[in-house]
DNA sequence: GCAAAAGTGTTGAGATTACACCCATGC
DNA sequence: GCATGGGTGTAATCTCAACACTTTTGC
């Protein structure tokens, strides 16, 4: 039966990859660790999973608690279980990954950690834990389901240009995208509405768009 | 930090979902449980990680220890961290799944369990836990993975004719699938092999094929 | 007026689908 | 000889990729 030796088991802990678009670039939150063996280092935000907390929300708790925000697309991405992963204890790690609006205001500060900040994702220090991996895992995720579903509006103000959509997918995927396949396909899709009003800015001002439907849908945008 | 407060957290177990293909039909290895609050009710297998051992190596021992088997198709599925999952304590159960091939000898007898056996997965009973859940969440990544990679290898045998593969993947995806074209797109991949022999039976004499990679390939087959 | 991004259709190539007849065997 | 699954090619359709010029604005 389960769940009767509950000592000298593995514990249960939750990791966040929050990414987001700043200033061109994509970019995850960091945070740099106090002390133990990883002092120094800088990890994904995480902590032990209590008793009686779901998965989801301890994953939500540590994304609310580094951002201040909720309501973004949070999606479990992959458990590590390595029990070397951690060199002080077994941890199994429940990684998700969630993704915020651009623009979003900076990170809320944590006495538990030395330092909190947004990294370039394409420059990531050497990081604690297995995150490396967890960093590759989730940016692989992360191209991949870009490509079969609608979930950039979370990446997304609730206005933006068709352009600016555009550069988003060219950022994350790494790739220039034809602009005239792009806005047929995507306007095609209906996963967007016209909103009638313009982006003025220092060239030709562009129509504004929101997203039609502000949760996760699979379809192939790509 | 981690790991310090090990009393008073979830604990971590892993269950396995398996199938076969047995007599034209789709099949997962369940287990009856013999007692606390899920008696006589049917899951799949699985129990608790110890400390020290990683989640694959968990997963591996518990196929092993009900079919005998290994080398087989293994990946992770979900993790599923409701604290209501089992009433009886708060584990955090990480799903694999796991495809065996056809006629494989009777699932071994396990002391822990009333009985081990093979069922429908059209007919599932209600089952232990959240597995009925997980079983939904199983067979609709079985399908999608079908159609773009080259696991199916893993329910057949070392050999095999082009109607057995096919008749396998109809049974999955529960479609029927044009004979030439699937033919035709299965032999350009590459994933296969004629072996020169062919398989005698009542009809026409088929031509044997084998995988060429007995090792997942990401490759888009249907 | 010039630099920069916005906006807009068509064509060709390749991929996917639909479809029908003969063959080899066991009974 | 008949029932059953094995084996094979082509035409129509659809999807995807490539491609260039005009417009509007701020400076």
């Amino acid at each position: 039966m389960r769940g009767t030796d509950r000592k000298r088991a593995p514990t249960v802990a939750v990791d966040v990859v929050i990414f987001t678009i700043d200033d061109g670039e994509l970019k995850t939150l960091l945070v740099q660790v106090k002390d133990g063996p990883f002092a120094k280092r800088w990890a994904f935000p995480g902590g032990l999973v209590p008793l009686g907390e779901s998965l989801e929300a301890a994953a939500t708790r540590e994304l609310s608690e580094k951002t201040g925000i909720r309501d973004v697309y949070l999606e479990q991405l992959y458990t590590f279980g390595d029990p070397d992963r951690d060199p002080h204890a077994h941890v199994v790690s429940v990684a998700y990954f969630a993704l915020v609006p651009h623009a979003v205001r900076p990170p809320l500060d944590d006495p538990k950690y030395a330092r909190v900040e947004w990294h370039d994702v394409r420059h990531l220090p050497r990081l604690a834990y297995n995150h490396n991996s967890v960093a590759e895992y989730a940016l692989a995720r992360l191209r991949t389901k870009l490509a079969y579903s609608n979930i950039v509006y979370s990446l997304l103000p609730p206005e933006f240009t068709l352009g600016e959509l555009q550069r988003v997918y060219e950022l994350i995927l790494g790739r220039s995208l034809d602009r005239r396949n792009f806005r047929k396909k995507i306007v095609e899709l209906g996963l967007l509405r016209a909103v009638g009003r313009q982006r003025r800015g220092p060239h030709r001002p562009a129509a504004l768009y929101r997203f039609t439907r502000r949760s996760p849908v699979i379809v192939e945008v790509l």
